[in-house]
DNA sequence: CTGTTAGCGCATTCAC
DNA sequence: GTGAATGCGCTAACAG
């Protein structure tokens, strides 16, 4: 039982009765070649018949990238939404030829530089910031697009700010539109989930139309319930939470002082499975992760190919989904 | 501005005035090479001092091996839980000297064999089956471990059919101390989600005195309420529901029906957030996704070194947290 | 013992 | 269309 060895190109080259290099030039279309079609078909064939896979090692070793995106994910609790968002990506990288792939833990772990330089992929994607070393580095290896899609701002890429915007945007919309004239923001109890919340809240303010009230929402009945009662003192009566989960934190605080809904109207986001399923059913909003998946993916492929970016179109992204409590 | 041109371990060699593969015994601390501590040195201090990392790329090519274990993540939702345990196990792996990675997306999108080909990874885990051909191929191509996490009956692998078992006898147990004689079990409705309700589903058989009655709920409200009905007329007093999510809906359904917890304990799996904020709260079990995790790690670091993989200790990896409902 | 030479793994790409 | 160099590290064989 041999080892069975691995197909290479000089073995469709031996097949097609030509070079290695012209089956190279004929497999990747090389631009600026002449070959004729018959040697070409006869390569392909080979090819074909053979079973023949580049070898991914190889080319990276030679070209120095690979075809790999790598996201590296927070060290936070990833929910379904990202989740969703990260599948989206892969699907939409994969038609254009890459592959997607997630490194979750924490940066505490491992120097980041330690994992991409594991991979060498042609584009690195971060929630959060890179340290402008790290990026220095990341370009210099040849990683091609280096994009944080939040973070400080007058920084480049950010490509998740303006969704995340657009959520707080709508939340307060709703309730806006529903009457409500005091707004106030339920800020997630975790720190490393104010990365997400700033822009929500920023939102929020753009579409407010007075400062809403912030308070922290632990995912804790008894402690939601005392700011459920500061809100009520000031005068609030429409709370936009962080997310769906902060949402039924705020609702449940606001059943230990009384009936709910009540007066207060509550708004979250992602529309988690349990948000349906709460007394009062949850009023939440979502956004088409399909269409910024899409985008994302466009944006890489424009950058490692050294076009332009699109425009991510903003109509319709994130949509209220409308229920009981708001 | 020139390209700043990576540093290999000629360069290495060069600082330190030895040989290539000097460097290359040193830096890997080869066995059976009898190296002086003085050289030792002199190439260590090189190599640190250029900032030497050997390019991952070419150590692949040359070995046929990467140092990364890819995951392939399945196509439905990937919830907190399966999260967290992504993250244990990365950095289980890492402490092993393995990058971890997940790819996510279904395998229709894409056949598996583009994926790990272009990662030649050292090991693959899956959530679910491979099929034969795939399996050989992998195998074939140098992936030194291939393990489907759960699976076919009478496969190798399946690492988390015994914990996913132990979810369901908990559950059962918990019930049945609590005086249920009859116990009904809420399967997902989701047919993606069967590879992990069915040995949750055995498990709760395996620890029920008399075989519950299983139910699909869908995750809604209206839906739920029937399925609840159709158990009380069963004499059912006690559900193990597959998640959180599905034992949320019972309650929405039971709740439909008359005052809740009322007659009917619910038990769900994963702790969600919602679940401690639901009404009434939600009882439920967790795993120690650590420990999982660093079995996992463990035995995927054995089988890629040809050890043998030891065993999971079962005692206290799943625990019950009780509330309201149960 | 200490360390070196030389060839390999595989695809890409320049110069002819 | 082709020959040959190149990217970088590993390791068997071998010389002091």
């Amino acid at each position: 039982m041999s080892e069975p060895r691995r197909i290479t190109s000089a073995d469709v080259a031996r097949r097609a009765g030509v070079s290695r290099a012209t089956v190279s030039y004929v497999l990747n279309a090389t631009p600026g070649q002449s070959i004729s079609p018959a040697t070409r078909d006869r390569v392909l064939a080979a090819a074909a018949g053979l079973g023949y896979a580049p070898s991914a090692a190889a080319r990276t070793l030679r070209t120095g990238r690979s075809e790999v995106v790598l996201c590296l994910l927070p060290d936070w609790p990833i929910g379904n939404e990202v989740g969703n968002l990260l599948g989206n990506l892969s699907t939409a990288l994969a038609r254009e030829g890459f592959t997607f792939v997630a490194h979750p833990g924490s940066r505490q772990d491992r120097p980041i530089a330690d994992i991409w330089k594991t991979i060498t992929p042609a584009a690195v994607l971060s929630f959060t910031d890179f340290s402008d070393d790290e990026t220095e580095a990341m370009r210099a290896a040849g990683v091609a697009l280096v994009v944080a899609l939040l973070g400080r701002a007058g920084r480049h890429g950010r490509e998740l700010e303006l969704p995340q915007q657009l959520i707080g945007r709508r939340q307060a919309e709703h309730l806006t539109g529903a009457g409500h004239a005091r707004l106030g923001y339920a800020y997630p109890d975790d720190p490393r989930l104010q990365i997400f919340a700033e822009p929500r809240l920023a939102g929020v303010r753009s579409a407010a139309p007075r400062r809403p009230v912030v308070r922290t929402v632990a995912l804790d009945a008894a402690q939601a319930a005392a700011a459920v009662r500061r809100w009520r003192a000031d005068g609030v009566t429409g709370i936009c939470a962080y997310n769906d989960e902060v949402a039924l934190a705020v609702l449940a605080g606001a059943r230990r002082l009384g009936p709910v809904p009540g007066d207060l109207a509550v708004i979250g986001v992602d529309d988690i499975p349990a948000a349906r399923l709460a007394v009062p059913s949850l009023t939440t909003v979502t956004t088409d992760q399909r269409t910024l998946a899409a985008h994302l993916a466009t944006t890489v492929v424009a950058a490692v190919s050294g076009r332009t970016a699109p425009v991510l179109p903003t109509a319709d992204l994130v949509r209220v989904v409308v229920r009981e409590s708001a």
